[in-house]
DNA sequence: TTGTATGCGTTATCAG
DNA sequence: CTGATAACGCATACAA
C-alpha cells in the first residue's frame, strides 16, 4: 500500500505553468483571475484529483469554519435532536460539528471544552454536565473570543447566549392541567438541584400550587429521581404512604415517568382514575405505553436550529449583539395519563 | 470586545529567554530537554493561558487525529448509540469525531465525506445512505490512505473493514423462533433491497421457510415498509386477504413493526395468540408497547467500541491488515408479541 | 541540551 | 490579471 502523496496547489500550478498564488485565485473563485485560466485550474484540478487541504486553508485564515458541540450524552433522543437540527444549520453553511460527550462528567467536559478550543472552532455549543466544578473553561472560550452557546442546562452566571425552555411555564402548566383535571395531592420528581432546569421546574410547580391555593407538602417533593429505576423507587415510597399522592409529576424526564407507571400498575392502580402521570421531555415512547404518557414537548430540533442560526448571526454581528436569552416555549401534550374528566 | 491574540510558543519563548524549538520540545514532553526548563516552560505556558493551535501542529505534523463519521440521521438510537460507543474509544485515545449526516441522500454523503477528506481526518466511518449513487467518493478515501470503515450498510465491493451484524442469522432465527412458536402463514416486511441489510434480512427468511419445509408465498413479502406509517399500510393490506398471515416479521425496523401492532389491535386481533410479530432493533420502547414486541438486538454500543478499537489497531498497522469483515452477532429478544405457547 | 533553519499547504500583500 | 514572497503556528533535522 504505498503513502500516495496528495496534490497540492503547486503539483497543479507546475502543470500549467502557473504560480500557486494563481491557482488558488482559481481555486477560490476570485473575480481577480482570468476566466479562462479560471476554467483550465478548474479542470485540470479536478483531472489531479485534488483536494484541499482544510488544516493549510484554516490555519492561514486564522479561523475553523466548525462548531464543537458538547453534550452528556450522545445518545439521549434530546440532545441528539439537538445535533440534528443544529447539523441542518451548519451543513448548509458549509460548517462541520464536532462532537464530546462528557458522560455527566466534570473532567470530561472541560477535557472536549480544551480540545475544540486547540482546535480553534468557530463556536462552542454546550449543555452542562450534572456534575459540576469550576467554570473557568468555558471562561476561557469567553477571553478567546470564540463564541459559546449554552442550552438547556446552562449556567446563569456566564454572560453567553443562552437557548433554554421556559422550564417554570411548562412546570407551571403541567401542574394547573392535573389540577384542573381534579388532582388534589400532587407528587413532585425533583432532578438535582443543582441544576439550574430543574430548580426552575420545582418553582414551577411550586407556583401552580400556590396560585391555585394548595398547600405545599414537604412529603409529596421527592428528591433526586431522574431515571427510570430512581422514579420507580419514588414511586414506590409515595404511594406507601398513609395518604398517598392522587398524582404525580416526573418533571426529571419520562423515564421517571414510566418507572411511576410500571410501578402503579403493577400495584394494581387505575391510571388515570386512581392515580395521574405526567412526564417531560416527550419522549417517543410516551406516545405508546398503556396509558399513554402526558408529557411535555420541548422542540429539540428546532432548538438545535435556534442554536445554529443564532452561532451565524453573531458571527456576522461579530459580538456586538447584547447576549440575550431565547426561551424556546415547551408545549404540554395531554394523554391519557392524566385525563379523568 | 477585544480580539485578543493566542499566545504561541514564540511568546513564551521570548518571555523566557528561548529559542520556540525549545518551548515546542517542553510542550511536547520530548526527552531532549532539561527538566527544569521543560518544567519552567509549562509552568510559565500555564499563566500565559497557552493553548496549542491543533491546526498548525496537524498541519506540520501531516494528520489530523480525528475520526469522521457519516451516518444518514443522528437522531436515530441504532446510530446514536454506534456514535457514543465510538466516541468512547476515541476520547481515550485523545481523538476528535467529527458528525455528518446524510439524510439518507446521496449528495449530501458525498459532500460529507469530501470535507471530511479535506480535513485530512485519520478514518471515515460510514454506514451508506438508502438512496445509493456512485462510489467514488469512497475510493477516493481510500486511494488517499485514509482509514475507511463501512458499518452497518456496506458497499461489499469496497475493500474496506466491515463492521456488521449477522442479519443473515439473525432474521433466520426470528422466523425460525415464530415457527417454532406454531406460526404458519409468516410475513415479511422488506426494507429497500438496493440496501444489503435487507437483502440479507430476506434471505435469512427464505431459507428459514425453506429449511423447515414452508412454501414461500410471494403475496405474503411486502416490499418497503420500513416506516411505522408504512408498516400499518402494509399490515392493513396483509390482513384484508383472503387467507391473511398468521405472524409478520417486520425486518426492517421496529418502528415497521409499532405500526403492524397498532393496525392489528385497532382491529382488534389479539396478539400473540391470532398474530406473531417480531421486529428488528430492539429500539427501547419495544420494551414498554403491550404487549412488548419481539425484536432483535444488534449491540450498538458495542459496535461503535468495535470500529473504533478497528480504527486504531488497523492504525498501528499501518494497513498491512487483510480488511476483513467483522460480524457482531445479534440477538433475538423474545417478548410477549411473538409467545403463544 | 539548546538554537537555527526549513517546510507543512494555503492565502494575502505587494509589485509588475 | 499574474507572479513572487511572506506568514499562519508548530515540529523536526541539523548544527552548535
Amino acid at each position: 500500500m504505498k503513502q500516495q502523496k496528495r496534490t497540492t496547489i503547486y503539483d497543479i500550478a507546475q502543470k500549467l505553468n502557473l504560480a500557486a498564488s494563481s491557482v488558488s485565485r482559481a481555486l477560490s473563485n476570485s473575480d481577480k483571475i482570468n476566466a479562462e485560466t479560471k476554467a483550465l485550474v478548474l479542470k485540470t484540478a479536478a483531472e489531479m484529483n485534488y483536494q484541499q487541504n482544510a488544516m493549510a486553508s484554516n490555519l492561514r485564515k486564522g479561523n475553523n469554519p466548525t462548531i464543537g458541540v458538547v453534550v452528556p450524552r450522545i445518545n439521549q433522543y434530546f440532545f441528539s435532536n439537538i445535533i440534528a437540527g443544529l447539523e441542518e444549520v451548519t451543513f448548509n453553511k458549509g460548517y462541520n460539528l464536532v462532537i464530546c460527550q462528557s458522560n455527566e462528567l466534570h473532567s470530561r467536559e472541560v477535557a472536549g471544552v480544551n480540545a475544540l478550543v486547540n482546535q480553534n472552532v468557530s463556536g462552542i455549543v454546550i449543555s452542562i454536565a450534572a456534575e459540576q466544578g469550576s467554570s473557568d473553561h468555558l471562561q476561557q472560550v469567553l477571553d478567546r473570543n470564540i463564541q459559546l452557546i449554552q442550552f438547556d442546562r446552562v449556567l446563569e452566571e456566564l454572560e453567553t447566549f443562552k437557548v433554554v425552555n421556559d422550564n417554570h411555564k411548562a412546570s407551571y402548566e403541567a401542574v394547573k392541567h392535573l389540577i384542573d383535571q381534579g388532582y388534589r395531592r400532587i407528587a413532585l420528581l425533583e432532578g438535582p438541584q443543582e441544576l439550574h432546569i430543574f430548580r426552575e421546574r420545582k418553582e414551577g410547580y411550586l407556583a401552580a400550587l400556590r396560585d391555585h391555593g394548595f398547600p405545599v407538602q414537604e412529603e409529596l417533593m421527592y428528591a433526586n429521581a431522574w431515571t427510570k429505576e430512581l422514579g420507580a423507587v419514588a414511586t414506590a415510597r409515595l404511594l406507601d404512604m398513609a395518604i398517598p399522592p392522587d398524582a404525580i409529576f416526573a418533571s426529571t424526564s419520562d423515564f421517571a415517568a414510566l418507572g411511576v407507571l410500571e410501578v402503579a400498575s403493577a400495584k394494581g392502580i387505575r391510571i388515570p382514575e386512581e392515580l395521574g402521570i405526567c412526564g417531560y421531555s416527550n419522549e417517543p415512547f410516551t406516545e405508546i405505553t398503556s396509558p399513554s404518557i402526558s408529557t411535555i414537548d420541548q422542540f429539540s430540533i428546532e432548538m438545535g436550529k435556534t442554536i445554529g442560526n443564532l452561532h451565524f448571526q453573531e458571527m456576522e454581528n461579530s459580538g456586538m449583539v447584547i447576549k440575550k436569552t431565547v426561551n424556546i416555549k415547551p408545549k404540554l401534550i395531554i394523554r391519557k395519563s392524566s385525563q379523568r374528566l
